[in-house]
DNA sequence: TGTACATCAGTGAACGCGCGTTCACTGATGTAC
DNA sequence: TGTACATCAGTGAACGCGCGTTCACTGATGTAC
């Protein structure tokens, strides 16, 4: 991680902001693999699709594939990453007056667009959700899946409990909080890769939908609750 | 899966219960390999330990290993399954009148002390609960783990529709009841996993404790909860 | 603007490794008579 | 109880495969003067 050295005076433009060559060419690159990578694993699989595929598919060779990425789970997830570390700052963001629950309700609701229009800048939107699908359907896939929702859940108790000048580990109420909301985003997801619609829209919907259903489902008796 | 046959009429002892020498001998390979696999896997890690590790720790052949295995991972989970179907049998056995919530918890507090005697069955209990740690700290197992207890949640996610007469489908509080209370049973394995003590009873009260703390931890505003 | 040198992205080829599979075979257990 | 045959657990060795690594190297970009 270098900072980019004092500019030279003769130039005016904004000197900080330039990339230069390399670093241009190499965001492509990336970029271009990262595409590659999801074209293959949305059309015929992750699991039928190699490193050396992706790496022929973006005209690199496998060797390069590693400098970028250090795993093919690694390149999987990588859009992944970027948008929740869009939720997390939305969380952070949240004024500290809300209750914790209504924090990360909010902190959702205001990172879809967010989302779409960082994802967007890296691959298509739609290309992503469509992986989202195949994350879904496939057990090696899912299972790395589930194990960052759960450290990214570790992440956000921690941003919870500090809003709340709570000790992590001695009140139970941030992370239990927080797995319940995780808990409700994993069942929409699942239900929403099963059905039809692909699209960020109806994923939105489906989760404030379910989201709402969290306190009539641990209410007492069922049979007594008006639906 | 066949039935033993009509047993010869001249035994007067209980046929149908009788194994034999050979599915004798097969029981003693299958829990020789799973303990020596689970032997390995606490002492040296998962990853460290290899296939013919485990085979050449049992005295038999890589090949035979495979016999009852179907991969590695089947293999570490295999006792695991074991306990979580004591755990779905008794929830199927839960009062229908119970709240959803109730019926879980109460399955969880009677499971306990069956699922202990059902591993000791095949393996030490002890070393049955040092492998649930080995779980929590390696990558690989964690996600496969997560991944099956999503599996299991769905299951136990139609029985609880199927107690409450409601569409799996149609109506979310089924799965929502049931991602809520398991997402607070992983964050409770992952909190006693981290701690010393490493008893079946130290997770079993952990996991009571922060059951009792669902309710507050969806209220309002913590700050103004008595805690 | 031009030259000399430094940096570093990309290459190609070979390799190590462990999982899981396939093959043709042996010998113990089970069964029929 | 004994014999003949069927079943099937276990063997040993070799293999295919893809991930990820290592090596010595090339050539484009960046920088100093």
């Amino acid at each position: 991680m270098k900072v980019a050295g004092p500019s030279a005076p003769s130039e005016t433009a904004p000197a900080a902001s330039r990339p230069g060559l390399r670093e241009l060419k190499k965001r492509r690159t990336r970029d271009l693999l990262l595409r590659s990578a999801l074209e293959l694993f949305t059309e015929r699989g992750y699991e039928e699709t190699t490193v050396d595929d992706i790496a022929e598919a973006a005209d690199v060779s496998q060797r390069t594939f590693f400098r970028y990425f250090a795993s093919k789970e690694e390149a999987a997830f990588f859009v992944s990453r970027l948008a929740e570390s869009h939720f997390v700052d939305a969380v952070r963001a949240r004024p500290p007056e809300e209750a914790p629950l209504d924090a990360l309700r909010g902190a959702l609701a205001e990172s879809w667009s967010t989302i779409g229009e960082a994802v967007e800048r890296l691959v298509p939107l739609e290309l992503h959700m469509r992986f989202y699908r195949v994350i879904e359907s496939t057990p090696a896939l899912l299972a790395a899946h589930l194990r960052r929702a759960t450290e990214l859940e570790e992440e956000i108790a921690r941003v919870v409990a500090r809003r709340e000048g709570l000790d992590l580990d001695a009140d139970p109420r941030s992370r239990v909080a927080v797995a319940v909301f995780g808990a409700v985003m994993r069942v929409t997801e699942r239900i929403w890769s099963a059905r039809d619609d692909a699209s960020l829209a109806a994923l939105r919907d489906l989760t404030a939908a379910y989201l709402d259903q969290v306190a009539p489902a641990l209410t007492g008796n069922w049979r007594r609750t008006e639906t």
